[in-house]
DNA sequence: GTTTGTGAATAGTTTCACAGCA
DNA sequence: TGCTGTGAAACTATTCACAAAC
């Protein structure tokens, strides 16, 4: 493999290659070729491994990859080895559905804490996790956090996501469409579900 | 204008454009320039300029975009104007959190009816929705509904999108991360809350 | 003077086709 | 023979720069 630039695209697949690494080998498959995995994510083969080259070579011609080894392979560049921790902030309905999803857990990340704004919620526990005052939001890093997910109203985004990156915070799933200002080396992704909704009928016939 | 085909990434920020453009004209704003409107986005001027050139004139020269015209484009555009209703699969953490969820309401989009397989929630009513029986699913297009939301657990997802098709359903909003088949004309649009997590660390120094 | 709308240039991504290795 | 890894080609999207419209 030779340095070329690596798309943001391929670095999007490769959590979905990683799960459906994960499914199969959890099937009891040692290894399997480019064209399996692309069956089962519902993908083409060339686009499989046309991304895994960015990375390095992960597969053996004529064979194909050894599941166990593209795991180990894919969690270390996606940096989920090390099992990430997140802080939640916001545990309305949205946040409570967080911190009860099961979807986390195959890629090693785990909510490692609560913070909420509602007095009547600090204090109490939801799915393990205990709830903490927003307000006294600090520190993150030294509690073995670095990642942040925020499902607060969009109102406040903006001064939860300024007081996540004081607390240390360098890399923000963002449930807020609204547009924030974030520090230099900050990383945010959004997720706008209304968005995503709303372009779904520009796709259906009219009826 | 000329034709020319439409960038699915136009059609993916038009609901980004109208928020910001109801946003501003909430605020008692007739009318604002492409910067204007880029500033409280933030994106570029000509980035918005280009998606709605794909879409005809919306504009005025020298003096910019009249927000409630604008509105109404691209509301018609969107197939929003309607008002499309929206079917909830799944009435758990996530699906009870999307029932309440505030974000739908400026797109005029609605959740209509809420199924679920669980016997205990059959027949009770959340958010002032019925939870009615999943198995009893049919015919969604006569209740004048054509959106499907499914947040179900990945096993089952495929036969409740299986069985929106049954009903006449076009257009999926789809939180399971796996892989389904589809009819032919069916739009399925996924969002893959843990993918999206997963990616995160990558972007993020090690530390 | 200001701002739109858009052709042209640049950048990024996907797809192909096949050399090279097991 | 079968499958990977990858240059090259094709396609798609972004960015620029400016003529035309107000």
């Amino acid at each position: 493999m030779r340095y070329r630039k690596i798309p943001d695209e391929a670095v999007r697949r490769l959590p979905v290659y990683l799960r459906a690494a994960l499914h199969l080998s959890g099937r009891g498959i040692e290894c399997t070729s480019s064209q399996g995995l692309a069956d089962f994510i519902g993908v083409e083969p060339w686009q499989i491994r046309k991304d895994f080259s960015y990375f390095g070579d992960f597969g053996v011609p004529g064979v194909g990859y050894n599941l166990s080894r593209l795991i180990k392979h894919v969690n270390r560049i996606l940096r989920l080895d090390t099992g990430p921790k997140a802080a939640l902030v916001g545990v309305g309905n949205l946040g409570t559905a967080l911190l009860t999803f099961p979807g986390f857990r195959m890629y090693g990340l785990e909510i490692a804490a609560a913070f909420d704004i509602d007095k009547r919620k600090i204090g109490r526990r939801k799915a393990g996790v205990l709830i903490e005052d927003v307000a006294a939001l600090s520190d993150l890093r030294t509690r073995g956090i670095d990642l942040g997910i925020v499902a607060v109203p969009e109102a406040t985004s903006q001064q939860v996501i300024d007081a996540l990156a004081q607390a240390g915070i360098k890399g923000i799933l963002n449930f807020s469409p609204r547009h924030v200002v974030v520090p230099r080396g900050m990383k945010v992704i959004t997720i706008d579900i209304a968005m995503d909704l709303a372009r779904l009928p520009y796709y259906v016939p009219a009826g």
